[in-house]
RNA sequence: GCCUCGGUAGCUUAGUUGGUAGAGCACUACAUUGGUAAUGUAGAGGUCCUGGAUUCGACUUCCAGCCGAGGCUCCA
């Protein structure tokens, strides 16, 4: 962020923190640092309403009228002991601290402990808005007190300020739980449960059109399909390691008259059983099987959250068994198959993220300190070899290796991964995955590369409905043409042109009511159908189309012939054309 | 799970000293036969989230629960 703009932040946060003083003296300040979207500040003893947040507003705007300033003062701890001594959030933090003499924050007679940095005065403060309030726990930790956070934002210009409020609008408009209800592609019943969300005829055509997608650049990349049971014994767990490793996030067992079973939270563990039905040869590697698989995950219900935290999770998930040397081609070649899907469906704001595990935490990850940073070296190779761009971090690991997650900012701005490519280098020992080398001799030395480049059909669809604002390309609308009659005398060769169209595969419907033609037109377009094809006298009698897509442009006296071919083959490359 | 706010027809919503509810869209019927974003008329549609308390009487007040949104921890 800008020093400028992050001074500007940080500073209305203290003026947001003065006035919640001024009107509620026995709130209990908490911590008020700039972030990417603005600011906040978190309090204790503090229950606010919206009514409030506009009269705190108000009060901001008074505070910053009286003309502060912001003075950066020295003094000893002892010192701020005392100051402090009404505030027992800000006195831990001071305990924290290991300097000699702290800085403080002084603007009239509100004192802070803070480092900086502000601006002088606050009549520099100008384009604020409060936002929001949220819970929030005491330093991230959920065995601490929740806090109430006040969430708001600050630029240097009015024009940022006005256009970042527009942008929160817009994004609404195009959030994903909105518009998925509204277009008919998914929904979610209290009956069934949170988290579980049905898929609506038109939501499955989308699903089923990515899968196929999938299934077909799968197979050109040599993965072979598979499809394994929901649910298997204990015993795969313990031997897989996701139990204990996973346990919290697994659903509870279930005891059966012959033995104790759990719904998958992975696929992997199936996976591992397919590879070592039979004896390998090194001539089978790598092997590279692929599955939509179903997973549940027992999220908890607080997180839920539309189709982007769900329970059950449908993954195009894969598992590539290869020898270390394989390991490098293997892992690029499936960022790069990553990288081919992104360029189909448009997306441009994404960045890697090499997610390392903590060999100190034993817990959470295998103790295997030399293979986590040899494989962590090889991924690191890997991403610089492709040039592509990349952040690294820390206690970011699946238990059983390092990963390279493709993170995403969602319409609302909450940071996602959508893609993950894992290394696993546990495998292999847990399960006893081996391979006949050239010698006739056994290699234990199997790795396996789990990836889901499509996510899961739940978060790849709630993004795919946010990037395009609903309006599908026609390869994947669930309605990919709409005819309407102009008359009622146009009705039955509108159907007969239907079945010709379905004849081609094309999912195709008709508006054949007697309700004017721009209702009906209208209509179409709400529902963000792509392409929309009246039919009157003139089209029935010259067999012609007066063809009008979903940006408004309309194209008269279209031969059927023309349109037919035109629209087949740009849904065969999955793209759109000039139609 | 925790914090804050919310829940009125399929959808969007109006409804203050507490007297059991209106509207627009969608739906049905009839009329209308049109040239690219709303033709007209009529009709049907409500356990005001659920349960309890207060009251002669609760959509409205209070309590509990369920569900939803945003946030925190977590995460594909």
């Amino acid at each position: 962020m800008d020093k400028a703009l992050e001074k500007i932040r940080h500073s209305t946060s203290h003026v947001l923190a003065i006035a919640v003083k001024e009107l509620f003296p026995k709130a209990k300040l908490g911590i008020g640092p700039a972030i990417d979207s603005g600011f906040y500040y978190d309090f204790d003893n503090l229950t606010i309403t919206q009514e409030n947040l506009k009269k705190i507003e108000k009060k901001m705007k008074e505070i910053i009228k009286r003309n502060i300033s912001f003075k950066k003062i020295k003094i000893s701890k002892a010192k701020a002991k005392t100051l402090l001594k009404n505030e027992p959030y800000k006195l831990e933090l001071l305990e924290d601290l290991k300097d000699k003499t702290i800085s403080f924050y002084e603007s009239g007679n509100f004192q802070d402990l803070c480092k900086g940095p502000h601006i002088s005065s606050t009549k520099n403060l100008k384009h604020f808005k409060l936002l929001s309030v949220a819970g929030a726990y005491w330093k991230g930790d959920s065995k601490n007190k929740m806090l109430t956070r006040i969430y708001g934002t600050a630029f240097i210009k009015e024009k940022e300020l006005k256009k970042f409020l527009i942008q929160r609008e817009e994004a609404e408009a195009r959030n994903h739980i909105r518009l998925g209800k509204d277009l008919g592609i998914f929904t979610i019943n209290k009956l069934v449960g949170k988290g579980l969300p049905i898929w609506l005829p038109k939501g499955n055509v989308i699903k089923e059109e990515i899968e196929k997608f999938a299934k077909e650049k799968e197979d050109q990349a040599g993965f072979q399909r598979v499809t394994t049971p929901h649910l298997a014994k204990k015993e795969l767990f313990t031997t897989s390691g996701h139990l204990p490793y996973y346990e919290e996030s697994m659903y509870p067992s279930m005891k059966m008259d012959d033995g104790t079973y759990y719904l998958r939270a992975m696929n992997c563990p199936h996976h591992h059983l397919i590879y070592k039905h039979k004896l390998r040869s090194y001539r089978d590697l790598p092997l590279r099987l692929a599955e939509y698989g179903t997973c549940y995950r027992n999220e908890l219900s607080g997180t839920l959250a539309g189709l982007l935290r769900v329970r059950m999770l449908s993954m195009n998930d894969a598992h590539t068994y290869c020898t270390k040397d394989q390991i490098e081609k293997e892992f690029s070649d499936v960022i790069k198959m990553i990288q081919d899907y992104y360029k189909v469906f448009g997306f441009e704001n994404y960045w890697f993220r090499l997610s390392k595990g903590d060999t100190k935490n034993k817990k959470k990850y295998v103790n295997d300190p030399k293979n986590w940073k040899s494989t962590e070296e090889t991924l690191r190779k890997v991403l610089k070899k492709l040039k592509v761009k990349f952040t690294e971090a820390e206690d970011e690991a699946s238990f059983y290796g390092p990963k390279v997650d493709i993170q995403f900012t969602s319409v609302s701005g909450r940071e996602e991964s959508m893609s993950t490519i894992q290394l696993d280098f546990a495998a292999k020992e847990r399960f006893g995955l081996q391979y006949q080398d050239k010698n006739g001799e056994m290699n234990k030395e199997v790795f396996v590369i789990h990836r889901a480049p499509l996510s899961t059909h739940e978060r790849f669809i709630a993004f795919l409905i946010e990037h395009y604002a609903g309006k599908f390309p026609v390869w994947l609308a669930p309605t990919q043409v709409r005819i309407l009659s102009l008359t009622d005398r146009n009705k039955k060769y509108v159907e007969k042109l239907q079945k010709d169209f379905k004849k081609l595969n094309l999912r195709v419907d008709v508006d054949i009511r007697s309700e004017s033609m721009s209702k009906k037109v209208r209509d179409a377009q709400t529902e963000l159908i792509p392409i929309t094809i009246t039919i009157g006298d003139k089209e029935q009698k010259a067999k012609t189309l007066a063809i009008r897509t979903i940006d408004g442009k309309i194209k008269f006296g279209v031969k059927n012939k023309d349109f037919l071919k035109k629209i087949t083959q740009s849904i065969e490359q999955r793209k759109d054309a000039n139609y």
